[in-house]
Formats: C-alpha cells, sequence, structure tokens
DNA sequence: ATGTCACCAGTTTGGTGA
C-alpha cells in the first residue's frame, strides 16, 4: 500500500499535476493540504474518474485539507476536535478517515507567521489538540499515522541553514517540544529517503531560487503509530514534483507500507 | 534581479498569506 502527503498549494493549479502524479505512481492514498478551494470546487468527480474517492474539508481562498483514496474512506471527521480556533474562526486544518487497514489525518498546521505573534500562539495551541485528539489512536494496535504540513521543521538538520533561522518561526524550542509531545503519545517521525542531496527537504520557498539552490525545509512529516512504524517498506520524498513550471512549493512525501 | 505563487476584490493592480 502506498500512501502519501503533499501541500498542494491550491488543488485548483495543481489539479493536471496531481492527476498525472497519481496515475504515474500508484499511489493509494494521498493526504492533501493548502486546498484553497471550496468544499464545492473540490475536483471529486476528476479524481473519481481515476478511481479515487475524496472527503474534503475545505471553506474558500486558504487552507482547506483532503484525503484522496482508491482504497476506501470511511468514518470521515472533519476538523480538529478542540480547536482553539483563530480570530473566532476554526478553519478547515484537519481531517481523518480511515482508508482499508488505516486510519489517517491529513492535516495543515498553522504557519505561527511570527514568534509572538497571536497566530504562533494558535499554533501552539493547536499543537496542543492535536495531541489531545490524536492520543488514542497512536496508542492503538490498528496502524495510525498523522500526516501532513506540520510547518515545524524536528531538527536543525532540516533546514538548511540553521544560522538564518534563529528566532525564527518553524524551528523554536516550544513548536519543537509540541513536535515531541505528538511523539510522546506513541508517534515515530518517518523520515523518508532524499531522491538528491543530502536532506530530506519537503519544502522550498519559491522565492530567490530556493529550489536550485536547495535552500529547503523538511516541515511535511509523517507521524505514525508503532504498528504502522513497524509496517514501513520505504519511504522518500518526490523531489521531481518540485521541479519547473506548475510546481506547488511542497514536494510529496511518499510511503510504502506492508499491511 | 528585493529572481514567487495563488487567491480575491473588482477591474488590468493591490492586498494578503505563505
Amino acid at each position: 500500500m502506498r500512501i502519501a502527503t503533499w501541500n498542494v498549494n491550491s488543488i485548483t493549479a495543481r489539479l493536471p499535476r496531481l492527476l498525472a502524479w497519481l496515475e504515474a505512481t500508484g499511489t493509494d492514498v494521498v493526504c492533501i493540504q493548502e486546498t484553497k478551494t471550496t468544499a464545492e470546487q473540490f475536483p471529486a468527480d476528476e479524481l473519481r474518474e481515476l478511481g479515487y474517492e475524496s472527503a474534503v474539508h475545505a471553506t474558500g481562498r486558504w487552507n482547506g485539507v483532503a484525503l484522496v483514496s482508491r482504497v476506501g474512506l470511511e468514518d470521515v471527521v472533519k476538523g480538529l476536535p478542540g480547536d482553539p480556533g483563530y480570530d473566532g474562526v476554526q478553519e478547515p486544518r484537519a481531517i481523518s478517515a480511515t482508508c482499508g487497514p488505516v486510519r489517517l489525518w491529513s492535516v495543515y498546521v498553522p504557519n505561527g507567521r511570527e514568534v509572538g505573534h497571536a497566530h504562533y500562539a494558535y499554533k501552539l495551541q493547536w499543537f496542543e489538540a492535536l495531541k489531545a485528539a490524536v492520543a488514542g489512536d497512536a496508542g492503538g494496535s490498528r496502524p495510525f499515522a498523522v500526516l501532513g504540513d506540520y510547518n515545524v521543521a524536528p531538527t536543525d538538520d532540516d533546514v538548511w541553514d540553521p544560522a538564518l533561522f534563529v528566532d525564527s518561526t518553524h524551528v523554536t524550542p516550544a513548536e519543537r517540544a509540541a513536535l515531541a509531545d505528538l511523539r510522546g503519545a506513541g508517534l515515530t517521525d518517518i523520515v523518508p529517503r532524499p531522491l538528491k542531496y543530502d536532506h530530506p527537504f519537503t519544502y522550498w520557498d519559491y522565492r530567490q531560487l530556493g529550489f536550485p539552490k536547495n535552500r529547503g525545509m523538511r516541515i511535511d512529516l509523517v507521524y505514525g503509530n508503532e504498528p504502522f512504524a513497524e509496517a514501513v517498506t520505504d519511504s522518500y520524498v518526490d523531489r521531481e514534483e518540485r521541479k519547473g513550471k506548475g510546481a506547488s512549493d511542497h514536494a510529496p512525501v511518499v510511503v510504502d507500507l506492508d499491511v
């Protein structure tokens, strides 16, 4: 079974790539973030023609998450229980479902904007709610994973130049502690192989030739429980999808499972 | 080369977020 997570930065803009990529890779389930559409505008028909069902939690211009599966899509839960909300709004940043033998979440963790910003406090609160929401499944016997854009680089090795990121969001001790808390609930960071260079970066800024210079970060993560981690046979970052015109600024992370 | 992209409002550019 092949699953993946991909921040597509607009499902509308990325649809041709997504369809071609699904066919080329034979991915069974893809966790999508930043759909940037309403649920009504989500291209479920095009995906259905390829044999995929879709579960979508999206409200328009910003955020939006989805699960796209050709191996079943049951018990869909939209939203994060206990979501703290930002400015009084609970944003569409989490969706979960059972896809065949595995239970999966697709999450888009708040960016945080700047340390000290209200959005940064929201980010940390959001992580607290996420941990509470997944703790039961994380400790369970069914393969379970939380995949998505975590907007945190777990270690200094996960940013291209740690010196440039001092005191920036994505690397602060509080954000990394939030990840450690999640792992403490029973989840393991499934670190993918890079297909080129030494670091499995998953995101490269569009600006200033970030990708050609490999100025990347590993912020798209797969956190799996023990039964999930034991089933993993391979994982890699598909950097080919970051190349060329019409690419997202994130590459897909692919995980192969023997389940 | 202060080397981007995408969305929306509401028009052909600016604001916003990442």
